[in-house]
DNA sequence: TTCGTAAGTTGATCCAGATCAATGTCTTTA
DNA sequence: TAAAGACATTGATCTGGATCAACTTACGAA
């Protein structure tokens, strides 16, 4: 447990908007090159470490921001300890939504992270001028309540198994390794630990399916945070989820 | 397990919406006169029967709709026949997204339901030029996620005992009768089933924590669909919530 | 190089909630 | 007013994943 009275934030230098890997995805991939210009001239860049917390619960913020570089996690925590992931941030997610003006929940680097920063007032002005950047924010958000919605049946439903080839089944899809069929040397952003949080189990159960799934030879880790899908077929059909497009027809 | 093939929807004369009940909650809750005159014009009001189903997962959207009476549900089901809610319509709630063009769930009316409709292309074009009503559909569409990573805490941390609490607790803050303290002949818009089903529990679970609750004084059944808090304090603290509010300070 | 700590694996046991089963109680229809 | 479903309760048993525990491995600091 690290403290980050955001004193040891590492402000870094800016890359140009036009040359971002995040450009055509993030809150501002609609932007034409007069806002994308506004934009430029409002960001920081910050870095943070596998670890920090990027945010507490309550506080309120004093920027939002695009994850450039790396992943975060949101999580919601009991009175008691136990603790619940509610959200991955991964590259051209946003923090922030517009009219809140505090963290619902902890937002925690899992892997070191880049962040692309914006001031929460001027740029929440800037929102209001511009449709483009008001109507990405919208679908970001649709899309967060459609991954949420699939969560929660997962959450529910799922046996440990069917979570386990889901998560590795997702980190896959949203890894840009865009190679079908067979994914090598993918890297896990979570400890087994944080897999659990994300999943609702423990970290024994985590690193058990791991091991089954290892065994059977549908994955293999290469190191234990480094993993290959031997076959992707079968991962499929351990997540429980319909057979996918109906290739045949 | 009903068919709905749209045609035996009841259309309903209209109310006007300056006296509509949920005119300060949903989608126009933002809307001047004028504004609201024009959503008058477009608007229609539908009724569905208790179990009809409202749109079929993967169906295209006819209409966006506000719930106005009732409650319907949205739920997700594995290939083989698991399902879990993702969530609860209660008046006020909306169904439908801007951008998007098919339901990505099954919507289904678990008590009778009144929606007040408006086709979605017209109503489309009216969101993109009114900001008061895209900003509030924003703003139920962050509503919506929020409560929804609340859900994902329930689901994956919670306790059958703490799940039943947190949602008989969600149901007496959600129902207007606001007395603090004590609440009585609350109707259960649900069958045992689909409290289960929110829960992602089994309804035997449901039954049993109902019951033991009864045994403990917490809660009473004037019938199996009408409860009533006896003891608001103790339901509270079955949640596993914090224990809100810090009112001794 | 070794020490110390964090992260991960594997085994043994336990238990909350699922499953299987029987019975009870409403509501609807005729 | 009876009969038949749907809905609900309660009991008995089972089991997937939690919990408790021992050990292994990786890695960063000194």
């Amino acid at each position: 447990m690290q403290i980050n009275m955001n004193t040891n934030l590492k402000t870094v230098p800016k890359v140009s908007c036009t040359s971002c890997p995040i450009r055509h995805r993030a809150v501002c991939a609609r932007c034409d090159t007069d806002e994308l210009s506004v934009l430029d001239g409002m960001k920081s860049y910050r870095s943070f470490a596998a670890g920090e917390t990027i945010l507490w619960r309550g506080e309120p913020f004093a920027f939002v921001a695009s994850v450039v570089t790396g992943v975060a996690s949101l999580s919601k925590t009991l009175e008691d300890g136990r603790t619940q992931m509610v959200g991955l941030l991964l590259p051209s997610d946003f923090i922030g939504r517009p009219g809140r003006h505090e963290a619902a929940f902890d937002v925690i680097a899992t892997t070191d992270v880049m962040l692309c920063c914006f001031d929460r007032a001027p740029f929440e002005t800037l929102v209001d001028e511009t449709p483009h950047i008001a109507h990405r924010l919208m679908e970001l958000a649709l899309d967060e309540l459609d991954a949420a919605r699939d969560w929660m049946l997962l959450l529910g439903r799922k046996t440990a198994r069917e979570k386990i080839a889901t998560f590795i089944e997702l980190l896959a899809r949203r890894s840009n390794t865009d190679d079908p069929g067979r994914i090598s040397a993918m890297p896990l952003p979570l400890t087994r630990d944080q897999i659990a949080n994300y999943l609702g189990l423990t970290l024994e159960t985590v690193s058990r399916q791991f091991s089954a799934l290892k065994k059977e030879g549908v994955i293999d880790f290469s190191d234990r945070r480094t993993l290959s899908i031997l076959d992707l077929a079968a991962l499929q059909d351990a997540t429980g989820n319909d057979s996918d497009g109906g290739m045949i027809s």
